[in-house]
DNA sequence: ACTATCTATCGTAATATTGCAATGTTATAA
DNA sequence: TTATAACATTGCAATATTACGATAGATAGT
């Protein structure tokens, strides 16, 4: 079927795979990894960086900033792309709150 | 197309994406956290806990098995799935790597 | 051997994702 | 106004994912 039964879940479940579903593309991995290291908020000569099609780059763009995770300020005729702190931070406790919720001396199998 | 170029990225940028492409579903995420909170290795009556057919439960313990985060071992007839402490660890680092790339003052936009 | 139980796999239908060419949109420059 | 540059959107083809019924395989009990 391809669609996802999330009234079985919680709304945090939910959330957590939703976000999930953004970092699962290594593109949108590579373009947050660029954005980090050039601090100066590039916008799109993405297109240079990755190999992809200038449609592509800005379709997972798109994505990411739907997920809050960057944000874009128009700049003339371009828009700088930035990661959004406080949103970063948010989805950074998401992630900790799962993996740190299996104790590590679990003496199971 | 529905089919990525992974030949454009690095190697742990595929990584994490394919890691994160098996959270992405809250049925699996479910699962975990089922797992990590019943501390005795609890197998298939995930399909009491979650309302999903048998078949899908299967399916999504395959691929979280694939990944290595989660292992089973048979148990007479039925099979106890537990989270696999290693590879745990080592997931929780490939994201925190992610996340803590990202200096929290960051004056940007 | 026969049966019941648990789990895995196969096949299939419905839906989602990925990628790009073509086309819109918006802002700057001449 | 016209042209140009940078993105965004649309539409489509190819592929992937999700879900489940049906079926197969393995084990325990009788």
């Amino acid at each position: 079927m391809g669609i996802t039964k999330t009234d079985l879940f919680t709304e945090k479940q939910n959330e957590l795979a939703k976000v999930a579903k953004v970092f699962a593309h290594p593109a949108r991995i590579a373009i947050l990894e660029y954005l980090i290291q050039s601090n100066t908020c590039i916008n799109g000569d993405l297109v240079q960086e990755l190999g992809l099609a200038q449609a592509t780059i800005s379709q997972h763009l798109r994505e990411l900033k739907e997920i809050g995770l960057i944000k874009g300020s128009i700049e003339g005729v371009s828009v700088n792309y930035c990661i959004d702190a406080m949103r970063w931070a948010e989805v950074q406790n998401l992630f900790q709150g799962l993996f740190d919720g299996f104790p590590k001396i679990s003496g199971c199998c």
